[in-house]
DNA sequence: GTATTTGCAAATGATTTGCAGTGCT
DNA sequence: AGCACTGCAAATCATTTGCAAATAC
């Protein structure tokens, strides 16, 4: 994935620490702010958390990337993509997306209330593949 | 609604402050910690925010009450009833609940992934009826 | 060269904790 | 009577802000 392009896609400058947080957040999926500070630290030993809130902030502005609020949890970030369905293993505490046709959520919802659907956050809460 | 056998069935000791508090919870729906402090201090003058937090929490850990997570915005709290999606709006702010039959969204999701679901956190914004 | 970003330190805001006094059962 | 709850103050934790130096473009 090019970072660069989508940084400057949004108008914001290109910065290494920029381009660390969003290879990070690649690589890890999910991932919450201290976890995120750890990790980056040994890349840029000299970030603070300053401008990794910054950053992270500033993204989620400008949409690149989306913050999940998760149940008995601290949030955790992750890139912005279609939109899709979360998944909490409530015994080994994985975090798995998971695709949804949200036309058919909307339809289901529909249904019931004449409610304009524009955004969804769906977090399913439960045992996972491997842990039932 | 009795809140004081609530409690008792919670192993809770029973306080005007609690008695207070799941009061105006049930007349608010829901509702922030800090409007709920505003507005409780109107009964209990003298009630502490640490008394707030404790008792939310309490309630919370015996499943009297439960949290609500919302995008681009603070916590919201709730009396705990029968499972059901909410409904944000982005234009009045009013949030409502919206009972789904659980069943189907997970049948929707049990074709997609085999994920025991215990528990769904489900919050859709957009356009509420009266601001469409 | 100019405007933005970084990193530090300090400020703010939110929540929790410890403890002495009070109230519930 | 005994234990849990309350309210206060202080402590902790999370996040934001202001500013001087460094960096992007």
């Amino acid at each position: 994935m090019n970072y660069e392009l989508l940084l400057r896609e949004c108008n914001m400058k290109v910065t290494p620490q920029r381009l660390g947080i969003l290879a990070m957040m690649c690589e890890n999926g999910h991932i919450s702010i201290e976890d995120l500070y750890v990790k980056i630290k040994k890349q840029f030993s000299s970030i603070s958390l300053a401008t990794l809130y910054k950053n992270v902030n500033a993204m989620i502005d400008v949409s690149l990337l989306k913050e999940v609020k998760l149940p008995h949890m601290k949030s955790k970030y992750e890139l912005a993509k279609t939109p899709h369905a979360h998944l909490l293993c409530e015994s080994c505490g994985v975090l798995e997306d998971l695709e949804m046709d949200m036309n058919e959520v909307s339809h289901l919802l529909a249904s019931k209330s004449d409610f304009k659907v524009n955004e969804t956050n769906l977090i399913f809460s439960g045992t996972c593949h491997n842990c039932q």
